[in-house]
DNA sequence: AAAATGACAAAAATAAAAATTTGTCATTTG
DNA sequence: CAAATGACAAATTTTTATTTTTGTCATTTT
């Protein structure tokens, strides 16, 4: 027989049947089926359904996470890459939240079905910001704060333009205009 | 006879009913019985099922922004009423979701129920804060900026806290934590 | 012996049948 | 005669019966 069944090919062909089936008609069977092995095989590799679907969930995060810590590592003012960051995170989100809404109701399903995952992501993000924030204040682009609680501070007041539970809310015509005043806010406050 | 039936003892009842039979199991049927009138009744003050648990929905909000105007109201410096209208919002919403989060869900997809409902409502809101930063304009104590703007960005930048799709968040340990960097962010900026 | 299989019980999902609810309106009530 | 009723059809929901899926494991394959 052909060589042992890789977890990466499971997680492609697993994720080619959520998108066939949709999140709730897809099932175990349907994935060994697409393999053309037994399901009992599946279960040697992930011990459950729902850790199938959270690898699945995690993978789809990293795919967000990755081209942000591109942007990270890119020369170019803090604020540059600020603002590069969050336009980055926040059209991705956009563009296939509506192009696909079904899709992208079910990646977020799925990504939710493992809380450590999504815990591990929303910090990898904020670490993410943390880095160019620190990077400001040591270029005196930035007052001197902790960076860390504002790169929180940031990423919570955005929130209603990245938290996926805010979704059905991105199609607003205000939506950029509602973003670039709160941006407006968080850069420069509302005292003196 | 008793009196003809008044739309807001329909509500009340409604309301009851909802509270005790849930957001699916409660029909028209369960109203009538409760009130002691035929369902055919209830059609000749409400022009359908949905159109009933609209209003039970925008009286629902109504209980909300009745309490947020008073306060706009009160003596005090404008900074004082922006906290406590903020603390006030967050408060209420978050004790209602965390004591009974069923009944704060089921009110909730009630009033969403009514787009309009809820535009008016979020328009109402950010109108009661445009006040009290115009005041605090007036008074010296914020900038000088477009009050109505300033208001939709700080409502909007602490949506995490209070938007009701957010909720089951409420619970995290942080969350007191991460309002406060959300609130000094918005209240100072980043830059200089 | 490591990897995969497929038969099996328990749990979950689906489909078909039965019962309830929604909404209308001609008739009745006070 | 304004307000309420209750019988009715269509739509929706609930119940029940049937089928499928999940997860295990002793057996088979390479």
């Amino acid at each position: 027989m052909a060589a042992p069944l890789a977890k990466e090919q499971i997680l492609d062909t697993a994720e080619e049947v959520l998108r066939r089936f949709g999140l709730e008609k897809a099932s175990v069977v349907d994935v060994a089926r697409a393999l053309g092995v037994s399901h009992g095989t599946l279960y040697r590799h992930f011990p459950s359904k729902s850790a199938l679907r959270e690898a699945v969930g995690e993978r789809w995060l990293k795919r967000v996470s990755i081209p942000l810590a591109e942007i990270v590592k890119e020369s170019g003012s803090s604020m540059e890459k600020l603002q590069k960051w969050f336009q980055t995170l926040i059209h991705t989100k956009r563009s296939k939240a509506i192009e696909d809404p079904e899709l992208f109701s079910m990646y977020n399903a799925l990504a939710e079905e493992s809380v450590e995952g999504i815990t591990a992501h929303i910090n990898e993000l904020i670490q993410q910001l943390t880095e160019i924030i620190e990077e400001g204040i040591r270029k005196n682009e930035f007052k001197r704060s902790d960076a860390g609680q504002v790169a929180a501070g940031i990423f919570y007041g955005t929130a209603r333009f990245h938290h996926p539970a805010l979704a059905k809310e991105w199609t607003s015509p205000n939506i950029d205009e509602e973003f670039r005043l709160v941006w407006n806010l968080l850069l420069s406050g509302l005292k003196f």
